[in-house]
DNA sequence: AACTATTTTAAAAACATTCTAAACTGCTTG
DNA sequence: CAAGCAGTTTAGAATGTTTTTAAAATAGTT
């Protein structure tokens, strides 16, 4: 293993550590897998394919446990589409979507791209929490 | 049955063979359930209560096709939130939604209450099939 | 009424996800 | 650095939603 690979990992574990999540041999593998590179859209199941692929061994409950705490500390988003299936975001940042309707995939839209003007209120009693975006490809 | 009922019944029946679907007692049924009165967001596992409440003889299986095929058609539009369970919704004009997250129900915002400016160009090769707004409560 | 293609049905299967309880591991402390 | 403990992982069972199956029922036609 590489200097380089080390520092990545010492970086994950950190992580781990800073939100309360012990920085285990499968949760930095998975950290490893999701944050190194470019962000991304997977699904558990994708995932557990990586993970098989790279000779790694962990439980699929491991890999749904993973995404799900990843998800409470913030370091993943939740998304839901006219799908079965959850994925999730590794751009925690506020943002929207294409969402390609042939090939299943989504595509990232900076928050800055569409101006969102005019927006209802919040019925009496709730706050906006988030405006998603999702634009429909086909 | 009165004749307005009657009126109703018949009505849904020419909706149902306009869309190529034999009007079956299940899906005059359940189209009355749909199409009566405001619009609505459904699961198939309310609208098995519903059917059993009125004393309607109905298989799940059935309602789930009938929820397929009426969307399908295009008599309703299938919604996914962060939730296990598919919603249908008997509002098929393009329009937004609330999505209230303490109560997990979606509220209709019309197409003209929010402005979207500035969307961006849909990848080469694909169309913009529909934009969805979801803005999150809590 | 008889015929045929569609539809409905109950039950089984499929599928994604969560739960369980036992085994294991990371961390702290002496 | 060994012991102990809480937190984590695991395989498999369980759950909840939706689809499939093959047989029985029905709608629409002749």
């Amino acid at each position: 293993m590489s200097k380089q690979n080390q520092d990545q990992i010492s970086k994950h574990m950190a992580v781990l550590r800073a939100h309360n999540l012990r920085p285990t041999r499968q949760r930095v593998a998975l950290a490893e897998l999701l944050f190194n590179g470019p962000c991304r859209h997977v699904s558990a199941e994708e995932l557990r394919i990586e993970v098989a692929e790279k000779g790694i061994q962990m439980s699929l409950a491991t890999i749904y446990n993973s995404l799900n705490q990843f998800t409470e500390v913030g370091l993943l988003k939740e998304i839901n589409l006219h799908d079965t299936v959850t994925y999730f975001d590794t751009n925690i940042d506020q943002h929207h979507h294409f969402y390609d309707t042939k090939t299943n995939r989504l595509i990232d839209i900076p928050k800055e791209a569409i101006s969102l003007d005019n927006l209802p209120e919040a019925p009496e009693g709730r706050d906006v929490e988030a405006v998603e975006v999702i634009i429909r490809l086909s």
